[in-house]
This record gives structure tokens, sequence and C-alpha cells, in this order.
DNA sequence: ATTGCTTCCTGAGCGC
DNA sequence: TGCGCTCAGGAAGCAA
């Protein structure tokens, strides 16, 4: 599923439709594009496309005409770079078309992918909501353990919140607390000091060393030429049996979804 | 305020 | 071979 080094991977990719002029869109599966425009705007006349950036496992798109759009991948979304009459692979969703003959391809298996249209000065309520970059300064260890203090949720749910830091997702909240050999199920408050700041430094070790190898390929994502990551390679306990120290993988469901731990090495 | 459960969806993998 | 079941999970919405 696609968190930040695969959306990050996504973004630089799409540096190249920067200046592309927008023909139009298409919503080949209703309720894939959700329109937040006044009635009076025209869709045909989208713009140039200024920038493309990220925010957490957001998309960013913004245009001459002051128009964001913002996309998100959720879990089988992918974005890929075609030219005009490239053939639809199955599920493909929604397309923009540019002036320049490509066209920009959503295709998304189960659905929950979104592309949302907004004036300039609007955004998703998630957006405005969330926690800071983990790679950026607003996020270190005094911030980490301050959130911590007080919270009773197990350190995983805390971590995985968007709202808290933007955009982890489970495999690599499982790597991190691996990494920083804690255990998913610890409550947020019994965080020490020193593992804090080991879980801050495995966080934002292990994003930069994600999107080094262009993110990690478990199912369904790719890059917008239609490649997988390289990431996967170095899982440590993600749908793992055995971590590198040789011990058995235990998996218990939080959140709603599957914790990978090694219970020798995580205390 | 915080926590946790349910919902959305379809393909893959499994047992029989 | 093919059927039906379970599982995968990000985030909104809601209940406790």
């Amino acid at each position: 599923m696609p968190e930040l080094p695969e959306v990050q991977t996504v973004v630089t990719g799409l540096q190249q439709i920067v200046g592309k002029t927008i023909l139009s869109w298409r919503e080949l599966r209703s309720g894939t594009v959700l329109q937040h425009l006044p009635s009076n705007t025209s869709a045909q006349h989208l713009g140039i496309i200024k920038t493309v950036t990220r925010r957490g496992k957001y998309i960013l798109i913004t245009t001459s005409t002051q128009i964001t759009v913002v996309i998100h991948l959720r879990m089988t979304g992918r974005l890929l770079m075609k030219n005009k009459n490239a053939p639809l692979a199955k599920h493909t969703q929604a397309l923009i078309q540019f002036q320049d003959n490509t066209c920009l391809h959503f295709v998304d298996p189960r659905t929950f992918g979104k592309i949302e249209i907004y004036p300039h000065d609007q955004q998703p309520h998630a957006l405005q909501v969330m926690g800071p970059e983990p790679l950026e300064s607003a996020f270190n260890p005094a911030y980490l353990l301050a959130l911590t203090r007080r919270r009773t949720a197990p350190i995983k749910n805390l971590i995985l919140n968007q709202s808290v830091v933007a955009g982890l997702g489970n495999i690599y909240v499982c790597e991190a607390l691996y990494r920083a050999r804690i255990r998913p199920q610890r409550t947020a408050a019994s965080l020490t000091l020193p593992e804090a700041k080991r879980l801050y430094q495995a966080i934002v070790d292990l994003l930069a060393a994600a999107i080094a190898h262009q993110g990690t390929t478990f199912s369904d994502y790719r890059t917008i030429r239609d490649q997988s990551g390289n990431f996967q390679q170095f899982l440590r306990v993600y749908h793992k049996n055995t971590c590198p120290e040789g011990h058995i993988i235990k998996i218990i469901r939080q959140a709603g979804r599957s914790s990978f731990y090694c219970p020798t090495c995580q205390k």
C-alpha cells in the first residue's frame, strides 16, 4: 500500500507534468472524482500544472487557474503516465488528459482511492488536522515523547494516526517498531526517553531508505512508469516468518490491521 | 478528549 | 476445476 515513501516516489515522478496544460478530466467510475469547485467554474479550463507536492499520503497538484487537485491512493490506487491512445488497464477509474497527448491514468481495483478538486484556498479536513511531516524538524524526539504522555492507546495505533505524524501506514509502523526494539502493543505512555529517541530515529532512517529505493511494492503499488519499488527486500518483520536474528515473528491484530513483531527483539 | 469499532471494496489464496 | 470463504487495510463516521 502506498505510504509516505511510495507517495513521495510518485510525486517525484510526477514532476514531469509541471508545465503541462490540462485539457480535461474523465471519470470512468462514478464517485472517483469529487468536485468542490463553485458551480460556475468550467471544469474544461483547469489550466497549466504549477506544482506537484506531497503532504502525508496525499498528492497535491496546483494549477495556474487556482485549482488544487488532491489525490489519495489509499491501498490499491496507482497513477500511471501514458500516451493519449494507450489502452485502459482494468479498473481505470479516472483520466487526466493533457494538451501534449499524454494522459495520467488513475487505476484502483478496490476503489477506495479518491481524486478531489478544490479551489486553491480549500482542502480536505484531513489535511487541516494532519500532524507534522516525519522528515521535517517539527517531528523530533521531544515532540514524540510529549505526545505519548497520558496516552493509553498502543504506540502502534498512535503513530498510525495521521494527526500525530503524517504518512506512516501499517508496513512502516511495524518495521520502525522492530528497528526501535519496541513491542507494538506497548501503551504510548510507557515509552521512555531513550525509546522515544530510538523510535524517532528508526522512523526517519526507515523512510529515507525506503524513498531511496522507490518504496515498497507489496501488492499494487507502482511508480508512474509502472515499475515496482525495491524496498520490500529490506523488510525485517512485515509478512516475514522470522526476524533477521532468526526468531519466529508473532502476528497480532491491532487497529483492524495485522501487527508483525519479534517477541525476542522487541520489549 | 480519546479510543476503538464498523464500513467501504475486490483480488488473492486457501480448503474442500 | 471451481466454488465459497476469509483476508488485506486507510480513513471517515460514529459510539462509548
